[in-house]
RNA sequence: GGACCCGUGGUGUAGCGGCCCAACAUGCCAGCCUGUCACGCUGGAGAUCGCCGGUUCGAAUCCGGUCGGGUCCGCCA
């Protein structure tokens, strides 16, 4: 009968009791989360986090407790003992599982009083808000929502940790003092008081430390690391996340994702046995396909609509463009694309409907929105069908797709903008439309992304990933520059077409992790770090550590990193990752509950050697005069 | 750095130029009630409408600023 939360304090928890411990002596404590107060008969929902049970005091039977009882309010903190009964014939309620029986309270003992709490714990339907949720999180976190979304993300660690063991990983910390990368996202700051002058950076991720690890012949490792990024905030963006760290020694691109799959899929089906993995093995799409099919790198597969090129449709015998409508023909010559996404069921849209589709899409940057209705006896309709003629409309439709009900919405433009605006729409119209089941999981690949992006503003390739990615293969040869010199990049050189050995996993549109075989070898990182504008000096002054370490006798490695955060939000159907978090920030990087950030005491800055020279106010504090808070070193 | 939305008793909302020193629900307090479970009934307290300034005979309501929160772009894997 004793459960391991037996105590002196209690012999069941609030969420144990059933029907067969009729009869028996037994002890609970928690909070009170409802009082019915029926004058001789004082009923008690006492609630902790493993459910509700009704306690039940008798003036007659027990007067004391009852005194005590009549002295309870919301949120006390108090223990009964007595004996657990089942409940009258018809009075049971079906709604707990607990229902049955309750306890007849014969010692009652407050154990802590409460102030009215200023929301109610005792609805997990209210809507409250968030500054008010997040300024007593420990309230919010009593509340039985969060309460169960930081249980379920306790059950994610967990089964993430035993797929790794079980696989032969090994979890090792690494420290979140290191030292500060230029490369990526803005560096959190810790100042030294030992070396007054220096900082540390608090790591973005555990990459580079991941990579010696590999060097020293970890051969398997994984982390649940925190990481920390010092850029504006989003739904899915806090300053400081969790990430799921991986990486692996003497693997290929393959031997990584297959894995990383086995593991995710061992882990959605112990934690979440009831959503449905929509395709197994996961989609693998190439970054090509998914941009040109979903128009986007994160496409949610959960539906279909998919984007589809019209030119053939639009094109005549003899090869060149002859839709008859002027726009889609001088597009096409100029050698930009027609593409289209069949809407369904949206053939009847009204007139202001379609004016809301083509208004986002000229927000989203094309020129303009086509659009052709199919209507349920198959005839074509719209502004555009009497420049294409019935046949070529209906052809068109039939290129696109659609279907009878079908809304065929058709953007002629560049391909990148083109794919973008429909992809776009598409998310827009399946969200509206309810197309995804909320309850999938459809896990994909998407791979072999373009090394490098051009970045103008620095005349450099950046990474569109992760600056260690490894290329494929067959692309090596293009890792090289139109001057020849790898110190001087342009927009023109081979390297722009360059594919990474990348692969990401997106879960319902979000992207969840992304990972890459890595150059392991220190002439072929030298070449990239290059492309990506680092001096030879720099690159030394900046990734020394790793560059040192090829010369000992790296092995081929990759890995990955996926945002638990999300992953937990996903799980949870949250589209906000603080709703996961048990303390998170504001928008605007404040801790509402603690009130950080906040200002040093002055010995503490003297210590470091460091002023301010502007500052904000804190959060506690009055507003300054708004000048940046920027720092003067006095070392 | 920028755009947009929100801010009214403890909580959630209504009111959007005079009918409002503000309404409703819930919570809170007191009394009554021996089978309730969102208990019920009776009575009561509680907000000058985030803050500052302006327009107006008159401002919760209109305008500007500011603070706090949120969504998004930039930024960021």
């Amino acid at each position: 009968m004793p459960t391991q939360f037996a105590s002196p304090y209690r012999t069941h928890t609030c969420g144990e009791l059933r029907a067969t411990d009729a009869g028996k002596p037994a002890q609970l404590s928690g909070w009170v989360n409802r009082r019915r107060d029926q004058g001789g008969l004082i009923f008690l929902d006492l609630r902790d986090r493993h459910g509700i049970t009704q306690v039940v005091i008798d003036r007659t039977d027990a007067p004391a407790a009852h005194e005590a009882a009549s002295k309870v309010r919301g949120e006390f903190v108090v223990t009964v003992a007595g004996q657990v009964a089942k409940r009258l014939e018809g009075t049971e309620n079906k709604r707990l599982p607990t229902g049955e029986v309750e306890l007849q309270g014969t010692d009652l003992t407050i154990l802590n009083e409460a102030k009215t709490p200023p929301f109610y714990v005792n609805d997990p339907e209210a809507q409250i808000d968030e500054t008010l949720r997040l300024k007593y999180r420990y309230l919010d976190i009593r509340r039985e929502p969060m309460a169960r979304r930081l249980l379920l993300r306790s059950q994610l660690v967990h089964a993430i940790r035993d797929a790794h063991h079980k696989a032969g990983f090994i979890e090792i910390e690494t420290p979140n003092l290191i030292k500060a990368t230029p490369e990526g996202a803005r560096d959190f700051l810790v100042p030294s008081r030992l070396q007054p002058g220096n900082v540390y950076a608090l790591p973005q991720s555990p990459q580079q430390l991941k990579q010696l690890l590999m060097v020293a012949g970890v051969d398997r490792y994984f982390q649940i690391a925190r990481c920390f990024r010092d850029e504006d905030l989003r739904g899915d963006r806090q300053p400081e996340f969790t990430q799921l760290d991986l990486e692996m020694s003497f693997v290929d691109e393959a031997a990584v994702m297959d894995f990383v799959e086995s593991m995710i899929i061992e882990v959605s089906r112990s934690v979440m046995p009831e959503r449905p993995l929509q395709t197994v093995p996961f989609p693998r799409l190439t970054y090509a396909e998914a941009m040109d099919r979903y128009g986007t790198d994160k496409p949610d597969l959960r539906f279909g609509m998919e984007i589809v090129n019209l030119a053939a449709a639009l094109t005549g015998p003899d090869g060149k463009p002859a839709s008859g409508f002027r726009v889609f023909d001088d597009n096409l010559a100029a050698g930009g694309v027609v593409k289209s996404i069949a809407a369904p069921g949206m053939a009847g849209a009204t007139r202001r409907e379609i004016d809301e589709l083509v208004e986002s899409a000229k927000r989203l940057g094309a020129g303009g929105l086509a659009h052709l209705a199919v209507e349920e006896t198959g005839t074509v309709k719209g502004p555009i069908a009497k420049f294409l003629g019935d046949d070529g409309a209906e052809r068109l439709t039939a290129a696109a797709g659609a279907t009878p009900g079908d809304l065929v919405l058709i953007v002629a433009d560049t391909a990148k903008v083109a794919n973008e605006v429909l992809g776009k729409l598409r998310l827009e119209i399946g969200t509206k439309l309810g197309l995804a089941d909320d309850n999938v999981l459809a896990y994909e690949w998407i791979t072999r992304f373009p090394m490098y992006e051009w970045d103008a503003e620095n005349e450099r390739w950046h990474a569109t990933h992760n600056p260690f990615s490894g290329v494929l293969p067959e692309d090596e040869p293009l890792l090289v520059t139109a001057s020849g010199d790898p110190y001087r990049p342009s927009p023109k050189d081979p390297a722009g077409k360059a594919r990474a050995m990348q692969y990401d996993v997106v879960l319902n549109g979000w992207e969840l992790g992304g990972g890459s075989v890595r150059i392991w070898r220190r002439d072929l990182l030298e070449k990239s770090l290059a492309l990506q504008g680092h001096s030879a000096e720099a690159m030394h002054e900046k990734f020394g550590a790793l560059l040192d370490a090829f010369d000992y006798g790296a092995p081929p490695h990759g890995g990955i990193a996926f945002g638990i955060d999300r992953w937990a939000a996903l799980f949870s159907k949250q589209s906000n990752i603080r709703e996961v978090m048990a303390f998170p920030k504001t928008q605007t990087g404040n801790d509402l509950m603690l009130e950080a950030p906040s200002e040093p005491e002055p010995e503490q800055l003297a210590e470091l050697g460091l002023k301010f020279v502007g500052r904000r106010g804190s959060v506690a504090g009055p507003a300054g005069d708004g000048a940046a808070g920027t720092v003067e070193n006095l070392a």
